[in-house]
RNA sequence: GGUCCCGUAGCUCAGUCGGAUAGAGCACCAGAUUCCUAAUCUGGGGGCCGGUAGUUCGAAUCUACCCGGGAUCACCA
């Protein structure tokens, strides 16, 4: 329970008392009341619109509502002072010791400081790469803000499972076995010579060839389709491994694979299109062209399975099959949507790339459509990262094969690093990841600077037993029980307030699902820590181990020590380790 | 042409179910270290929140239309 929460209670107890006292009328759209920090510190720890929100349907002026709610705030503990502001504002100062409670509450919940319950089961598919190589930093992007998010979730009362989802019955994993064979037939002492264009050149495959050759010596003399099938057997488990491994290098684990083939195999995508067939949404049609100025030069009309996406608001019908009959990707991708329906999540999110964003209308009218309405997609898109080095773009040439992988960016910057930069922009903003910055020891670099904050906390506590306080006085539970009230200077309460302020900062980031602002909320929270430490080099009464001030002392340590455990439980949130020193 | 995203300080960007005088970093200028990590901090200047209209007690935020930038648009995944 947070306090802001605590004090909407409160509000909404008195007006209802108000209600039932005939000073305000029934009725009244009391859910719409909200508390927040007000911008001015000098307002006021809280302010209310209660006033200006009912003022009109209770057929009274804002400042005279504001003036019978006033009065009967003033009765509460908690609320040491409240006072009419503005057009209608109802500005509020806590009593002080209320704030200071928020310490030892944060000192005996660690970094679940902030947990939420009971908000339901939830999938969330990320990633889900084509298995025909290594990831690249583009990939990162999506893998991080979908953990970021899973784990943002969870914090707050999800039940939440990790998904990946397979793509390994395309095309493209045709040529990754003709690639792999390729490679084979070198492992085995033949000159293959250049890799020829429409296959994989990176030699992420030899190692893949090789293990073909080995275990497979008369693969090659067998019938072409047996060939296939056997490189596919053996590259895709090889791949998957590998991005496996590079996602755990980033922190990153997924919980359910789903493979597009299975659907295939054990009739799921047959069955989906039975169950839109059955609901009169497939027929056989002709699309139109292409709107616009350009259509496709090559664009001509087909007869196709269609599925009527245009009747849940998609822009036009989609095709499931192609003319040649074959199953386009649309249609295992509501199988795999369904399946994942019938597994008991209904709730789904999907991070995509945008370069998918077209794509989104289509799927969720698939899954309104078969789900009758009870299922829900939501999707979220990740944007470009555009890699920088020395104030220049990194060059990235895909054709020879020599992208950067997410490996070789992982091990050269760091995992933490690369979360936290990968989470400094909306998901849906293009991003510049500039090694330059990402390595700096410095203010410009966010990621220093947070667990920077960290770690100097930590620092003063192994300072402590110098300064005369024992272990058994620094502990978390010791602290806890600590008195407060020395917490008096505007600097250590401004503090407080910040840290009273994580558990709202984290239900607004799941509820609209943008795990950055986890990141924005510890930039904030470390440049505030930062402040103190160096407001104690002039103001000597503020450093915080003196040893004639034992009470003050622990008091500041107690501060210091909610300040770390929550640094430290935000940065679980989006992945990131709190450093305990940093030399 | 359709759809979606974006437009906020010189630059890069935050901005909470609409809230009070719109914020931060960088850059620029001026300062702070016998002292818990100066790897940090303090202060200063700098704005038509792309434009117009609308809704509202109140709009950077919501709606409509325009301007400018980007992504995407049968069959590829």
């Amino acid at each position: 329970m947070n306090l802001f929460a605590e004090i909407e209670t409160q509000i909404r107890h008195s007006l209802q008392a108000l209600q039932a006292r005939g000073a305000l009328p029934d009725g009244l759209p009391l859910e719409r009341v909200g508390v927040e920090p007000p911008r001015d510190a000098s307002h006021g720890d809280m302010a209310t619109n209660a006033a200006m929100i009912l003022a009109k349907p209770a057929g009274l002026n804002p400042r005279d509502v504001a003036g019978l709610l006033v009065a009967e705030l003033v009765q509460s503990d908690a609320i040491e002072s409240a006072e009419i502001a503005g057009p209608g504002f109802v500005n509020l100062r806590l009593s002080a010791s209320l704030w200071l409670a928020l310490v030892p509450k944060i000192l005996h919940q660690g970094i679940r400081f902030g947990d939420q319950t009971g908000a339901g089961k939830l999938n969330i598919e990320y990633v889900s790469a084509n298995p025909t190589g290594p990831m690249h930093v583009g990939h990162a992007r999506g893998a991080v803000f979908g953990d970021a998010l899973a784990r943002l979730l969870e914090k707050t009362g999800h039940d939440v499972l990790r998904e990946y989802y397979i793509n390994d019955a395309g095309s493209q994993v045709d040529v990754l076995a003709r690639s792999a064979l390729l490679r084979m037939r070198e492992a085995m002492g033949e000159d293959i010579g250049a890799i020829p264009e429409g296959l994989y050149p990176g030699d992420y495959l030899i190692p893949v060839g090789q293990a073909l050759a080995e275990s497979h010596p008369d693969l090659a003399s067998q019938e072409d389709a047996t060939q296939l099938q056997t490189a596919k057997s053996v590259a895709l488990p090889m791949m998957m491994a590998r991005i496996r491994d590079d996602l755990a290098a980033l922190g990153v684990a997924h919980d359910f694979f789903l493979s597009e083939q299975s659907l295939h195999d054990d009739g799921s995508v047959d069955k989906s299109l039975e169950a839109l067939d059955s609901k009169g949404l497939i027929y056989q049609g002709v699309l139109e062209p292409p709107k616009g100025k350009t259509p496709p030069p090559d664009w001509e009309p087909q007869e196709q399975t269609l599925f009527r996406s245009s009747d849940f608001g998609d822009d036009s019908d989609r095709a499931l099959k192609k003319s040649d009959g074959s199953w386009t990707y649309f249609a295992p991708d509501i199988a795999c949507h369904f399946n994942k329906v019938k597994r008991g999540y209904p709730q789904m999110i999907d991070v995509w790339g945008a370069d998918h964003i077209g794509y989104i209308k289509r799927m969720q009218s698939a899954v309104t459509a078969i789900s009758d309405g009870e299922a829900s997609l939501e999707v979220k898109v990740c944007n470009l990262v555009k890699l920088m080095r020395g104030g220049e773009p990194v060059k990235m040439s895909k054709r020879s094969g020599s992208f950067i992988t997410l490996r070789e960016v992982v091990e050269e910057v760091g995992k933490d690093a690369v979360r936290f930069m990968m989470l400094t922009r909306k998901n849906d903003a293009p991003l510049d990841f500039d090694f330059d910055v990402v390595k700096d020891k410095s203010r410009d670099n966010p990621v220093f600077y947070v667990q920077y904050a960290h770690a100097r906390i930590c620092s003063v506590l192994r300072n402590a037993p110098e300064a005369g306080f024992s272990e058994a006085d620094i502990r978390d539970a010791s602290l806890a029980a600590q008195n407060l009230d020395s917490l008096k200077d505007p600097a250590e309460l401004a503090l407080i307030r910040n840290l009273a302020n994580y558990p709202r900062m984290l239900a607004s980031a799941a509820q609209s699902r943008e795990p950055h602002r986890v990141a924005f909320y510890l930039m904030d929270l470390a440049a505030e820590f930062h402040a103190l430490w160096n407001l104690g080099k002039e103001r000597l009464d503020l450093r915080f181990l003196q040893a004639d001030d034992r009470a003050g002392s622990l008091a500041r340590l107690a501060l210091l020590r909610a300040t770390a455990t929550v640094i430290a439980s935000g940065l679980e949130v989006i992945g990131v380790t709190p450093e305990v020193e940093m030399r």
